[in-house]
This record gives C-alpha cells, structure tokens and sequence, in this order.
DNA sequence: CGCGATGTTTTAACCGGTTTAGTGGCTGTC
DNA sequence: GACAGCCACTAAACCGGTTAAAACATCGCG
C-alpha cells in the first residue's frame, strides 16, 4: 500500500471522472446527477482523501485559519485566568470546521503593530480576534487598512466597522459594590485596571456609578496594572491612608488575591478587618484563606461566540450583529463581611 | 495604485527575468549573476513583494507553521504558569523565521489522539511540541505512525525517536527537601501530581530519594492532580493525620497554595506550624500571604529551546542532540521556617 | 575554427485543488 | 428532420510559487 495520500486526481480516475467533477461533488455544487456523486464520494471514501488544504488554500485565497494576537507581557501573561479558557471556546467551533487557530503573541507597543502586519502579510489567517480592546484602539483602523476582518471582544468606543462580542463587565461590578454596600460598608476603595483598557474604566466607572446612586463617594480610587505585584502595591497605599477603606474592590482576582496577602501580612484579618472583592473567578480564588468574593463571567462560551461571530464576517455575510453574552456572576464567599464596628 | 499584492511574476517581469530566476534570488541559490540577484531584489524590494507562504507551502509540502497540542482540561489549563510563558518562547523563535505557531487544545482522551491526527492530516504543521509527557506515552507511537516529526518535552521513559528537552525536576525538589531538612523538618510530607506524568513522578522520586539519603521516612505522600481543589483535599488528608507533618512539599504552585489556604482555614499558621513549599514560582506564588517557598524554572527559555530543536528536526538534520536547560532554582520566602518545637 | 566546458538564464512541468468555458448527448418542438 | 435548449460532464486555465531540464552565451583550448 503506497504512503502517499491521495489526491483528487486519484479519486478522479478511481470513479471514472474528471477532476472538476469530484470538486463539485465535495463541495456539494448542483448540476452532477445523483447516482455519479454518490460514485465520487464512495470512491473518496474507499481511498480515504481529504483535499489538501494547502491547495485549496492556494485556488481559493483562503488561510482556513484564524488568529489571536495576544498583546501582552510573558508575565503577566502567565497567570491571566482569560486567555485559555477562552482559546478552549475558539477551539471548539474551529475543529469542528476543520480550522485552525493561530496565535502569535507579542510584547506591547511597535511589535504589537508589527504581529498584524506579519499576520496579515503572510496571509496566515483569514481573520482576528481582538481582545483587551483599548480606548480609541489603533488596531481598529490598523486591521482595516490591513483588510483583515475581526470581531472586538467587546465594544470598542469608536466607532467600528467590526461586530462586538460583549461580556458587559458593569452588572458584575454593579453586583460587587450593592452587596459591599448592603453588609453595610461606607469606605469602599477600587484597585482599577490602566485606564487605556475599555474594560478597565468600564469597571471602575461602574464602581463609581453604583456607589454615587447609594450617594457615596469612593474612598479611593487605585490605577494598578492587572498584576500581583501591582495590587501588593495598590494595596499598601490604600491601607496607609488617613482612614483607610473597610472594602476594596479589585478590578481582577489576580490584584485581589495579591492584595489579600497584603493585607494579611499588614497584620489584618480578612475579612474581619477588611472585605476583599475579585473579577473573574479565577481557579485558586475559591482555594486560598478566606476563599475570595468575585465575579463569575465564562471565558469559554466567550471563546465560542466569538469564533462563531468571526466565522460569519469571514464567510462574507453582511451586517453581522453583535452578541450580549449574560453578564458575569456574583459569587459570594468568605472574603467579605460586615465592617468592622 | 493597485491593491493586489505583487506575485513572482510582477516581480520578475519588472527585473526582465524569468520566474525562475527570481525564485533562485530569493533562496540565495546559486547559478545566478550576482549583477542579476541584486537587480531582482531591488525590483522586489521596489515592489515590496513578500513570497505567498500559500504558493510555497503547496509547491515544496512544507506548513511554515509548527503545533502544540494540549491535552487539558480548561478549567485545569486556566491557571497554568506553564504554557503562556513557554508559548511566548516559542514565539520568539517562530516570529524570526517566518513561521506560525498552530495551537490545538484537546481534552484528554479519544480526542486527543483526534488532535493530533487531524493536526497530522491537515498537514497544517511540520511538527509538533509533545508536552505534559506520560509514562509510555502513546503519542510517541501515534507520531511515528503519523510521520509527524516532534520533540519531547522532559525525556520519556520508553525508546523515542525524536529529541528531547530538558528542564530537570529533580535538582529542584532536592533542593526544597534538603532545604526543609536544614531548617530542622523531619516529618514531611509530599503533594504529588497523578503518577501517568513523567514530571509528576520524578519529583516524587526525588522527594523520596533525597529524604532516604537523610534516613528519613516520608510522613505520607498523597497523590493529587496539580489542580487547586486537588490540593486542598490532599493537604486536609494529610492534617488529619494521626502525626501530622510539619512540612509538606507541593508537587505544583497552584496545589501548594490551595494547600496554604487549607492549612489556614485550618486554623494553622504558616510557616510557625507547618511549612509549605511549591513548585514553579508561578506570579502568585511571591505574593500571597507568607510568599511561597518554590522552585523558579524558567518556561520562556524553554519554550525557545524547544522550538530551535524542532525546528532542526523539521529541516531534516539528522541526529538532533537533546537539550538540557539549566534546572529549576530554589526560591525561599516566608512559607517555610523551622519547625515547632 | 570547431569543440567541449562552464556559467547564466529560460522553459515548462509540477504541487492539488477550483472554476470557467465548452462539448456531447438527449429531449422536445415545429 | 433540423434546431433550440437543457443537462451532465470534461478540458484546461488558474492560484503563485519551486525546480529539473533544456537552451543559450561565452570562453578556453587544441
């Protein structure tokens, strides 16, 4: 038996037809009678092809593939709860359509520009996801110039010619504050993501927002970086304040368990002396002492609506609308508790 | 101004060549006047034409793309310290020449075997990293069966074919446990990860081996599964234990803090009762509340090596020599002290 | 001057699909 | 019985590169 695989000139001479004739049999092309498709189909079958995708890539201009370029640094990277459960989710949906994913990951800045390029340039994929969209995000008109299409994880604040996959991050942050607010804390702090993020300000912004409706003003608000070692930091300025907060919220779970360790190791008791909140429910929120409140969103239906989204706007269909996935979830655990009498 | 991309033949018409000679100046091949050479990368330059990755693979039978397949579970995957860092490594090496890194995440199973075969049959890479690396593992046969050229990451216990790199566990976990012995441990205990896992079960041995050489028993070893909850359920096994240990050395980062919170709900404090060590240096791990004694690896430098060695694989050298990484270094922070008197 | 050797470049086939134009057979109609 | 019209299918060009073989100069040498 010959290692070779087959391939559609095999199948040809194998069912007594043209080449042309098995293309339009596997792409399920009306004008060839019923009887010589099942023929050209069971001849494929017996000698197991499957079309190649690189030629076919070559005739049809397409890459079959779509990409992720993850902007961000290896560190922080490293312990992101996001990324690879949404990846799972993107997977999903493209194996079962015989895609691949891409992912090139570049550190932020000139390399970030220079990543699409090359994704583009290559051809390497047929389209992108956008993720940690940014205010007035220059990867917008960059993709367009580029002619690469992509779906925004959500909604970016320009306007866009991309479909938005949106996860709305304010009813989570909405939830975190009302449930503060109703243990009966008043000296609330915020530890916020860099401004430059939309997903950031949308959660500080909510913080803000909610407690303004409960006619309070946040004892402080904390620009920070996403990471560990920014929340250690954020959090030992808010407690060296004149009157510090009896809560804070974290805009992730990454900042929030840091910032957990610091305050045990200023010597308070969580959450006796302070209530701690995360975003995200991340794996190890659930395990460390006191297991910590956060939110609940769903990286991986994330990952497969947006791989679905994408998979129109590269298809070609026109006006493809945006997507709501339901918001993320309060989940309550030790972490917070009334304040301090 | 035309918006197609230039092909080899605007090229070559605009140098007043032939086809060929232009694919002969772009592969450095020689046979052509250097006079000619330059006035055909001047010409493609001029037009700032780029190769179609998608002509080249079909004509030459090469993906320009290498694979990594991983086999986990996504709620096991998201906090992995491992894989965004080694990725990122990979990257670096992959960027600079061109190529693209296919990701496939596959729970573990049938479907992994699908994974790797779909990866195979798409021929949508020319190799494949094979990580998290069992006892006997049956990828290996499967890759051969396949024709998919690989490395191992770690070395597999069977007879393989492809190199391997090396990142050694065990010079790490020594360290940890003579470490815990010098501070005056004598009844420790170990977190494993499940024994299928190569890496898994040299750090056991280890463990075991370097406790032996002091003449010393292990209190217990409780096998787990390097996830959170896993540790948690070993770590309360092993305090509720008849004799309890005073140190309990965690085959992960991610179980060992899962244990430290465990040990705290407990009503324990760390490191005065009981000392806890990981294994990683994942982000958190500096951070929670004592800072986690660990073992730094290095997952970037590995993720570049890994790729250098396919890569040298993938091109057809033969005899491709294993690569060893420098090991894991001890990281000792506040989890660990002497134990109580 | 004729010949082979050497160096340079072109020609054309090939990779494995898709797609357009075209061909041959059959039916229906006047 | 000739012709239009339709159906089912084939032939061949095409996607954009690579590459083996052929062609063409140029040169050295007997």
């Amino acid at each position: 038996m010959s290692k070779e695989r087959p391939t559609i000139a095999d199948v040809a001479s194998r069912a007594g037809v043209s080449k042309g004739a098995v293309s339009f049999a596997l792409n399920g092309r009306p004008g060839l009678a019923s009887a010589t498709v099942d023929k050209i189909l069971a001849a494929a079958d017996e000698l197991g092809w499957r079309p190649s995708n690189r030629a076919r890539s070559l005739s049809v201009s397409k890459a079959f593939a779509l990409g992720l370029v993850i902007t961000r640094d290896p560190a922080v990277l490293s312990s992101d709860p996001f990324f690879p459960a949404f990846i799972a989710g993107v997977e999903s949906v493209l194996s079962a359509r015989g895609q691949a994913l891409v992912l090139q990951v570049v550190t932020a800045g000139e390399e970030e520009e220079a990543g699409y390029r090359r994704l583009a340039q290559d051809a390497r994929v047929d389209g992108v996801f956008l993720s940690d969209l940014r205010h007035d995000d220059p990867r917008i008109d960059l993709l367009v110039e580029l002619g690469l299409p992509a779906v925004t994880l959500n909604r970016p604040d320009g306007t866009s010619p991309f479909p938005a996959v949106i996860l709305d991050d304010r009813p989570g942050t909405i939830a975190v504050v009302e449930h503060l607010l109703s243990l009966g804390h008043r000296r609330i702090a915020h530890v916020a993501g860099p401004p430059a993020f939309v997903h950031a300000t949308a959660r500080s912004t909510a913080f803000v927002s909610t407690l303004a409706a409960a006619g309070i003003e946040p004892v402080a608000i904390e620009t920070s970086d996403f990471t560990a070692a920014g929340g250690i930091d954020a959090t030992r300025r808010l407690l060296e304040l004149p009157e510090p907060p009896t809560a804070i919220v974290y805009a992730n779970d990454r900042m929030a368990i840091a910032g957990l360790g610091a305050a045990q190791a200023a010597g308070l008791t969580v959450p006796d002396d302070l209530s701690i909140a995360g975003f995200d429910d991340s794996e190890l929120a659930e395990y460390v002492h006191p297991g910590l409140t956060t939110v609940r969103a769903d990286p991986f239906r994330f990952g497969e609506a947006a791989a679905q989204t994408l998979n129109q706007v590269v298809d070609g269909e026109s006006d493809v609308p945006d997507v709501e996935l339901p918001p993320a979830q309060l989940v309550v655990r030790r972490s917070t508790a009334a304040p301090p009498a």
